[in-house]
DNA sequence: CGGGGTTCCTGGCCGC
DNA sequence: TGCGGCCAGGAACCCC
């Protein structure tokens, strides 16, 4: 069971990156060689302007001899963006970034599920995911009226459809769980009320915001960009307690496969 | 086009 | 104890 790094870990990485990175000049860039990063290596001599986060994306805004770029970071499953760097060699870190302050940030990933990209500024083309990615689940472009208008349309099972991040960005599997447990919807279902839109709309923007405020989940892997793991792992209800009690209603929690993920819910609470 | 399946990758864990 | 096999999962990719 990992712990892949949702909207609430990568804001909270976000943040922490920004007072170091932003305003600061890229002294050396290293990646090791293959598809996935080496394309960071190409914003050494840049100008860090802005840490920005879309969905589970990481952009770094930089002006380089090249013009204004984004540097577009996704953490896979198991990426860690972590500043300062551990002592000794590491295989499983993969880019270094240096800068002018004598700062670096340390890019360390098991599973190479993660990908750097280097694009012109706001240009998304070539990563398809962002280019179509819905709104922000924690601002105001996050519509209710859109968000039910999609979901209220018969089609893929209500899971599948959020982890797309089409109709709302940055939800993984752990929110996704947490989400549709709190509106009382089951995961397979292939269309919504408008009571369950509103409810599951409602529920998204909380679980993220308690997540949040908790430093993130660390399930297994997650630490943030200073090393430290988040402790929203106590507001789980569901994400990795199959045979456990449902809080809501004390039912036996069970684990069913949607969307060929491992989902655990409620059967009590999410009706199919 | 959408929906479903497959693939990538590795450490941890389970069972024999 | 050792080892094979399975599992976790975001999103690109492929097929129908």
């Amino acid at each position: 069971m990992g712990s892949m790094p949702e909207l609430p870990e990568v804001e909270t990485i976000r943040g922490q990156l920004a007072t170091t990175l932003e305003g600061r000049w890229v002294r050396c860039a290293w990646a090791r060689s293959g598809p996935r990063w080496d394309e960071a290596a190409s914003v050494e001599g840049a100008l860090v302007t802005g840490v920005r986060r879309r969905g589970k994306f990481l952009i770094l805004a930089h002006d380089s001899e090249a013009g204004e770029r984004d540097l577009v970071v996704h953490l896979g499953m198991t990426g860690q963006l972590c500043l300062g760097g551990r002592p000794g060699p590491d295989p499983h870190v993969h880019v270094v970034l240096r800068l002018d302050s004598g700062e670096h940030v340390s890019y360390r990933d098991v599973r190479k599920f993660g990908r750097w990209r280097v694009t012109p500024r706001g240009d998304y083309a070539r990563i398809q995911s962002l280019a179509r990615m819905g709104p922000e689940p924690l601002s105001t472009s996050f519509c209710l009226d859109a968000f039910t208008a999609e979901l209220t349309k018969e089609g893929a099972p209500v899971k599948a459809r959020l982890l797309l991040q089409r109709i709302v960005g940055g939800l993984g599997n752990i929110y996704v769980d947490e989400a549709l447990h709190a509106a009382g919807v089951h995961p397979a279902r292939r269309f919504l009320d408008a009571d369950e839109c509103a409810r599951l709309h409602r529920s998204i923007q909380e679980v993220l915001e308690t997540s949040l405020a908790a430093g993130g989940t660390t399930f297994r892997d997650y630490l943030n960009a200073n090393g430290s793991r988040g402790t929203n792992v106590s507001n789980l209800r569901v994400y990795g307690r199959a045979g456990q009690e449902c809080t809501v209603c004390g039912s036996v929690l069970s684990r069913l496969l949607v969307a060929g993920r491992s989902s655990v819910l409620c059967e009590r609470c999410q009706v199919p």
